[in-house]
This record gives C-alpha cells, sequence and structure tokens, in this order.
DNA sequence: AGGTGATTATATCGCCGCGATACATCGATG
DNA sequence: CATCGATGTATCGCGGCGATATAATCACCT
C-alpha cells in the first residue's frame, strides 16, 4: 500500500523520501497519515528488493547548497511491480484506506483496472451497507442509543458512497463509448 | 483503543475471549476488524498488569460439557483502569477508529467527559474539513480528476458528519438542562 | 551580529493491530 | 455416520503509526 503509493508516485520523476512524503500528504493527507515511521523502511524494502535505486550522487551535486539528500528512482523492476500491483488488484484493494490510495493513481491505471477497482469497491462499501441495515433493523429497542446513531450515520455514509461510486462507474462506461 | 474496548465489555460481565470478539464484531464490525490475532495477546497483556483476571474453574465447571475456555474479569485495578482513560481522553480519542469505540460505551461514561470527546471529535472532523478545502480551493484545475472527486466525497462527507456531532451535542446539551 | 524558530532532511524504536494459519471440539444437517 | 459450520484458544510475521533523535539551513526579528 504504502509501497504501491511510492512506486506510483517514482513514476512521475525521481525524488528523495522527504519529497515523496510530502507529496503524498499533500495527495492523501486527510485519509492517510503516511508517517516517517513507514517512509524510510519502506523505501529500504524497495531498495533491497531492487525495485528503486539510489540515483548517482552527480546530479544533486548540481543542486548544491542543499544537504544529504537521496535521491531514488524507479528500476524497470520497480515498473513492473507496479503494473503487477494493478493487475492483481484484489479483495484487500477494496478496503476504505486502500482504495482512496489507488483513486490517486487512477491516471496511470488501465482503463479495464480501473473498473474492476471501482465495482469491487462498490461491492464492499454495499456489504458494510447490508451489515449496518440488519443490525439496525435486527436489534430494534435494546440497543445503546449512541450506538445505534452511530450505525445510522454510519448506513447513511455508505448509501452515499454507493451512490457516489455508481456515479464515477456510469462516468466510466460513458467514456469507453466514445 | 483495543484494551479500552476490552475493560469496556468486561464491565458488564465476565466473558470468555471468542465471546468478547463476538460482541466486538456485533457492535463495531463495520468500523473495526477487531481480529483475533491482536485478542488472544490484549487479554494475556492485561491480564499481566492485573486489570482482568481468569475467573476460578468452578464456575466454568458447573456448564460444563463446554470445554478449555477462559472467563476473564475485571479486577478493581482493571475498572480504575477504564475510568482513566476515559478521564485522559485525549487526542488521539478524537481519530475516526476510536471514536466509535467510545461512542459503543457512553452509556457508562460520564456526561461531562461525553461532552469532550464529541466537541474533541467535531473539531477534529472540521480540521480535516479545512484541508480538504484548502485543496479543492488551491490547486484549481491542475489536479487529477479521480483525485479531486475523491476530495469532493470526502469534503461532503465531513461536512455532514459535523452537522451529525453537532445534533448529538445538541442532545446532550437539551438532557443536561432538564 | 546573533539568536530563535520553522522547514528541510534522514533515520530508528517500540507498539498496536491485522490477516493467515493451526488445532481441537461440538452441534446440526444430510 | 460423515461432513460442515460454529465454538474456542493461540501464534507468527508484517505493515504502519507516533514519538523521538539529530542536524543543517533559512527567514525573521532584534
Amino acid at each position: 500500500m504504502f509501497e504501491f503509493a511510492l512506486l506510483g508516485l517514482l513514476h512521475e520523476a525521481p525524488m528523495h523520501g522527504y519529497e515523496l512524503r510530502k507529496r503524498l500528504h499533500d495527495l492523501l493527507g486527510a485519509f492517510r497519515a503516511f508517517s516517517y515511521g513507514s517512509l524510510y523502511p519502506t523505501l529500504r524494502r524497495l531498495q533491497r528488493a531492487g525495485l528503486i535505486v539510489e540515483e548517482g550522487p552527480e546530479e544533486s551535486a548540481l543542486s548544491w547548497g542543499r544537504r544529504a539528500r537521496k535521491v531514488y528512482k524507479l528500476t524497470p523492476e520497480g515498473k513492473e511491480r507496479f503494473a503487477d500491483l494493478l493487475a492483481n488488484a484484489g479483495p484487500q484493494t477494496w478496503d476504505d484506506d486502500s482504495f482512496g490510495v489507488h483513486l490517486a493513481f487512477f491516471s496511470r491505471t488501465p482503463a479495464e483496472i480501473r473498473m474492476r477497482i471501482l465495482e469491487g469497491r462498490r461491492r464492499c462499501v454495499e456489504e458494510r451497507r447490508e451489515g449496518l441495515r440488519e443490525r439496525l433493523a435486527k436489534t430494534g429497542e435494546q440497543i445503546d442509543r449512541y450506538t445505534r446513531e452511530l450505525h445510522r450515520q454510519g448506513l447513511e455514509s455508505t448509501e452515499r458512497e454507493v451512490r457516489w461510486l455508481n456515479e464515477l462507474i456510469a462516468h466510466e462506461q460513458s467514456e469507453q463509448d466514445e
């Protein structure tokens, strides 16, 4: 997930850690933390896996005056990995956190996979919606007032998201036709 | 968080792990996973900390035919701990995951603390809302279409939640007056 | 000239929670 | 009587977070 996001960003241009984190925070800060405590370990993991490499120091030397920053760039294997993650977009792609990240990289996602992700997400939200409906129906009176409020609000929220997803999907389809 | 939830549940009655998890799943399954992979380690942690104790086997012996289940009950220190967690309800209480859990135990939460939590949560959601507004305003055209959709939907969703919280707070106040 | 605080920058640590998995028993259904 | 789903306890590895350390640079105020 973090891995996916980093590979996606590095697709645009080589960057150093701080900048990657900043871009992610800009892009998805409202939905995810993307803390340094994950960033640097993940970078090292990607590096060890050969998906990214540290750029030679020559280029950073150009913009000197700045200091000690490590610029990473994508390797061919890294690009491949990103494509693989998209191609195998599975169930864990639909959940709250992951979905937002994937949306943020939709512009470099093939149309068919965009569709798969949107529909998977919809199914997932619909399931949550059904769960909430059942709970609200079943319990009736004996449930705590506050908990019921929470479920009511959750239900409304999921209903809205399903509608939103339907719009996105419809838009995708209309684009596919043209 | 998990700790808070378990202590809260055991406040009602002594229970064994499976039942605790089931109740939590019932109560908050739509918002949180509460997997076994956290449950049992957390129970052991609470036990080591002296917040819960394993009930003597005599009582479980009564309902025998069943098997090998460990019933935990709250110690005085456990009750104290729960009260402390409520009293010190701080910033990390306002975030998405935690708030839902706290709501679920509002019936055993003092009115003033309920208020603190609701208002803290509101401030937190308002901040996210402002962040989303800025992003939507600032970027204007250059932002990815999908990302903008995501932020639009997020903004709408936070606006609704603020309204909902206002209602809850108003209700609390009217109850306090009577 | 000097101090102070925010920003840029990298990195580690411990903790929490999840998903997967293993194992064993019980009840109901066929 | 076999098989499947629910009951029940437990562990493992991993990903991500918050807190924290360190340090240089920059902008601003005095």
